[in-house]
DNA sequence: TATTAGCACTCTTTTTTCATGAGTGCTAAC
DNA sequence: GTTAGCACTCATGAAAAAAGAGTGCTAATA
């Protein structure tokens, strides 16, 4: 296990460090100097030759110096963040707006840490599939049309038009309504099955056709919904030269207005579970499941709302991304929403 | 105000046809070979050498060939596309899959109408201030909270927490609903004036507190909102050479990321009011009153939900677009909406 | 034996130079 | 009024040359 001594360990880790900040290969002369270890350059070339044949740097062309490898990086983040835990970190405070609405707060959560980390940041709502029914209310709006209205767990409120042949009498509105809030109170969708559907039909009377309809109405209006994503700072990628040529760079954008992609990254993300203890997880160039982001490392949180209910917020910059800095936001972040969530509901 | 013959029109038009299609300076001898005209290149560059005195073509650098000015394409747009009008316009049938929600629609709109053009496009939802209560709905979701529903014509329904000392009982709950209903059924916010609010208290007798706080938050739910925005196709940029630089492009997708730009453009581009009797307005290169654009052209259009309710629809491309079939797109596509929103009104 | 100075060699990057070609403006002839 | 002809300008691209950065290897050193 241990094939690398405590020199080579330095040595990589300088070379990692320099190359994150200027993002140009770096080369032996530079370490020589850099570093407290007091070597030559001589020396540190020929360590240096050793660690590209254990693969953790590499060597652009020949006469250039050596950037960091995917399994150097993998290294680093395992082993030399740790290291460095110690250090004070002082992230400046993520100052999220207090406000009841999901969507205005996940929306300026990712714009607050794409400040933050001048990377391009993504964050999932919720997937309403796991949440519970909190409230459930049908309103006549007028003859032909009902509205149905269902709130969530996490205050999150859906709405739908119904479209009916006949109107309900007050009555039986307040009965109908009864009778939905009784049963679907605390259900999840998938909660809600054949067996309930014709026990609520039996007893909804005369009206079982239209339960029929609200029920589906209802499982629609909170399972049908796509994975709801937003993004900030996806221009950022122009700050990294080695991702900026306008090709990679309109790929990149294109996927961050589209949506598509990090929607089936996040879903393999969520299904890949967590990898470290932290709820943090670190994807290194091509070990991101998605083909567009193999020059990227993506770093991901998973926050909660209760039980089994997941959202993923997710960091995307070049493979020298100040892995630290980006971590701990996330950390931080994660449990601040963890916590606003939480008490969100509370109440 | 004829500075312009026939023979000069056509080498105009000339010019900006072929600049349109390859974007590069378009030479005497191309015109004297390509256009019916059969002048020499001598001629052609003594013409050229007047349009460009009158401003209407401008030579990058001695040696090169003409492009037009802003004057060239508003003369273009102007007098030119008329004339070719009765060509018969193939737009590709703009299919938009029909829904009840708002906010789906405007996104698919801009969706198909930029892979349609190859331009970015945008889409202003309509403000909500101008449009009317169409129904209201409080409901008593636990102890200390009130769930309000509002519904507003084009079926656009927004929702609001509202947190109280002590529940409502039912028969309370439904004389407030009542009276909410009947006093502001039809009404804009700006019609919510004091007097009606201290009308409604009087009636509200000993809910005169909770009627204040339900009123205040009906405002805000219809009228605190910003304008909200919807993009698609910022990348199409990458498609136009002269717009591709990263530097450029960086910019122009971060304001259609932030969409603070893009508020501003089309608050400015409303109260500037109709130019043409289409309700198509053309922007070009600096006359657009927002200037990130100042490189491009915008093409806008107003659709309309009912009186007094717009939004607004537009593209922003390269000074060479292809402003025929954009405006045809535009006109299209105005009508189209026209007609959907006012048939979701009626119901 | 581990380290280092020295040097030849490689490969990229930058600069310079040069040739090419597109396009113009002007003049003189038609 | 139109056109052929020609000198001139300027961008573009290729080729050559120079400069720099960095390596790998060898031989000397501690």
């Amino acid at each position: 296990m241990e094939e690398l001594d405590e020199r080579k360990v330095k040595i990589l880790n300088a070379i990692i460090q320099n190359y994150m900040e200027t993002g140009e290969p770096v080369g032996s002369r530079t370490i020589s100097k850099s570093s407290d270890l007091n070597l030559s350059s001589a020396t540190i070339r020929n360590e240096m030759s050793d660690l590209e044949e254990l693969g953790y740097i590499v060597q652009p062309h020949t006469s250039a110096g050596r950037i960091p490898s995917d399994k150097g990086y993998r290294f680093y983040v395992d082993h030399l963040i740790a290291e460095k835990d110690e250090e004070i970190s002082d992230i400046k405070d993520l100052m999220i707006e207090k406000t009841e609405k999901m969507e205005k707060m996940l929306k300026q959560v990712v714009k607050v840490l794409a400040n933050n980390t001048q990377y391009a940041t993504m964050i999932s709502a919720p997937a309403l599939s796991g949440t519970k029914v909190k409230f459930v209310q049908l309103s006549q709006v007028n003859e032909n049309q009902i509205l149905s209205v269902v709130m969530m767990s996490g205050n999150i409120v859906k709405n739908k038009l119904i479209d009916v042949d006949e109107p309900l009498n007050s009555e039986n509105m307040l009965k109908l309504n009864m009778l939905l809030n009784t049963n679907l109170n605390g259900l999840t969708v998938s909660d809600i099955n054949l067996a309930l559907i014709s026990r609520m039909k039996a007893q909804a009377g005369e009206f079982e056709g239209i339960i029929e309809q609200v029920l589906q109405t209802v499982a629609e209006t909170i399972g049908d919904e796509e994975m709801e994503i937003y993004t900030s700072g996806a221009t950022n990628i122009f700050k990294y030269p080695e991702l900026a040529d306008s090709q990679k760079a309109s790929e990149f954008i294109s996927a961050f207005e589209e949506k598509e992609e990090l929607r089936n990254l996040i879903s393999d993300i969520e299904t890949d579970g967590e990898k470290t203890g932290t709820g943090i997880q670190v994807y290194i160039g091509d070990e991101s499941p998605i083909q567009t982001m193999k020059d990227c490392s993506v770093v991901t949180a998973t926050y909660e709302l209760g039980e089994g209910v997941k959202g993923t917020i997710g960091i995307i910059g070049p493979k020298r991304m100040d892995y630290k800095n980006v971590m701990d936001n996330l950390t931080h972040l994660k449990n601040q929403l963890d916590q606003m969530l939480k008490k969100a509901d509370e109440t």
